[in-house]
DNA sequence: AACAATTACGGAATCCGTAAAAATT
DNA sequence: AATTTTTACGGATTCCGTAATTGTT
């Protein structure tokens, strides 16, 4: 088997293309590095140059093998930190999202959740899941997504559903719902990190002005002192919360669209143990206390 | 980085179970393995053992290293033939098939092909083509499948159909077709080696009879000497070879099912480049033979 | 003259084996 | 008593740097 470090010179040989540079970035000499490339060839039993005398160049198959060996090392890379991350995964569960609604339920009940668990605030993108579990970077992750695959499972965990706070000034006396199509041309105050719902309302409210806010702080600030509309879930509400009385200046409204709502799913290893009836009880619990308190939000 | 003798030496522990057998088996010595063991843990900077007074005992993060180090040790290798193979691909083009056909009509017109093609008599599993191109075993790889993929591209040379030859017996005046289900519960003579074609008449014909036979030569001895019904294909016919002329004892008919028709793609790396035109030109020739003369087989 | 690759030699790091010790069944 | 792991020491391999050589631009 050819050892790593001749396969690590190949790479930057490749990279920087001679060898008196390549041996300069690397902290090494010119004689070490044409000695490693000989010997890669012959271990390979293949040319990988051609062999002028002032200068070695590159055959097809050297640029293959520089590739190749690129991804190798990146792999052996990967290898380490997974390890390190499953040992870590013994003992802390990382929990991931690539939406905050799930999240926000989690923080409420952190205090029972089991102390080894930990919540990564950052969302992560849905094409990342896959990896993110396989390189034991997360143990859960939260997400609109359902994973299947030999190694990862997901399972469903309740339905997030849009609702959208308005000014009573555009709410019709008695009206309960609304749909999408009554809320274009309007001006929305919209939290920007909030995943996959962000593309949702940007295909739903073309016409919409949403403007987004980086900084939850500013998402308060515009939300408390402004009359601008703005979006939550029916995952926002705290049952152990004190009670959310109804405002006097605005009102609650679920949207009626069923592109508004969202399946939400756990996602994980299979061969992971989780705590499984936790999760399940707590997100049900978050649904029905917002099902039976609708009226008073 | 970890170097990967210490690798392998975690991956025949983890087979073996002590350091003693394991030593014997990698012809080394104890010491060394147990030295080894300790390295790693310290490189990695994770316990991956209990260390007991006469007993070394795999924690689960040395069972997830143990069998991540196998893969990587694989994908080392891997390495290795596919530098090997890239640079045999420079110089020959192999040619793979999951279905014989293809490789009837290429081999007919083997001088008239570039000299440094080489036919790859045996059949592969449809389930091998992404890996034995990526691999670089193969060049090309026809098959009744396309691939897509970000790196490898599949077109269409032709439309293999299904010829059954009945004795004249079984077949009525002036007729120019047949159909599978006038086919079941007869008696066939079947070359096992046909890929895809195996499973598509079983499944055609399962009341029939199908001996499978797995010498070409037990083929012609049966279908000389007996009046089994065997099946022929439009690839199976020789453009430039002697006329075809009916047999007096046996004719052919053409399979009227939709399913008796495979297309066939060839599928290869993008970045390899290959003489389309020419396997075009080969391919398009055998198909207007076969429509042209139809009458003579 | 400047730059790039190669060869030859000596030093340094490390990897391995032998021998011996400690602990368990 | 037989296994198994571990520690300590010495030898051998090999990997690297310095200096010098060859060849090109």
């Amino acid at each position: 088997m050819v050892d790593q470090y001749l396969l690590s010179e190949l790479v930057n040989f490749y990279h920087y293309q001679t060898l008196a540079k390549t041996a300069q970035k690397m902290c090494l000499t010119q004689p070490t590095l044409s000695r490693g490339m000989k010997k890669l060839e012959q271990e390979l039993g293949v040319k990988l140059f051609e062999h002028q005398p002032n200068r070695l160049i590159f055959k097809p198959t050297g640029i293959f093998a520089a590739k190749a060996a690129a991804n190798l090392l990146a792999q052996q890379s990967d290898f380490e930190t997974q390890v390190k991350n499953f040992e870590a995964s013994q003992k802390n569960i990382k929990i991931g999202a690539t939406l905050p609604g799930p999240l926000l339920v989690l923080k409420r009940v952190k205090k029972d959740l089991p102390h080894n668990w930990q919540i990564i605030t950052k969302l992560f993108p849905t094409s990342q899941i896959k990896e993110l579990l396989l390189k034991r970077q997360c143990s859960l992750i939260f997400a609109n997504q359902k994973i299947e695959s030999s190694e990862i499972i997901g399972k469903q965990v309740g339905v997030e559903k849009l609702l959208v706070n308005l000014p009573l000034t555009m709410v019709a006396k008695n009206q309960n719902k609304i749909s999408f199509r009554e809320l274009q041309n309007l001006n929305f105050v919209v939290f920007s990190e909030i995943g996959p719902w962000r593309k949702l309302v940007q295909a739903e409210l073309p016409k919409a002005n949403l403007m987004f806010q980086e900084k939850s702080k500013a998402v308060k600030e515009l939300i408390a002192n402004t009359s601008y509309p703005f979006f939550k879930t029916n995952f926002s509400f705290d049952p152990n919360g004190k009670k959310n009385l109804k405002s006097r200046k605005r009102r609650l409204l679920p949207l009626k669209d069923e592109k508004a709502k969202m399946p939400i799913y756990v996602n994980y290893l299979k061969n992971q143990p989780i705590n499984w009836h936790k999760i399940e009880q707590i997100f049900s619990k978050t649904e029905k206390y917002f099902e039976n308190n609708k009226q008073y939000f």
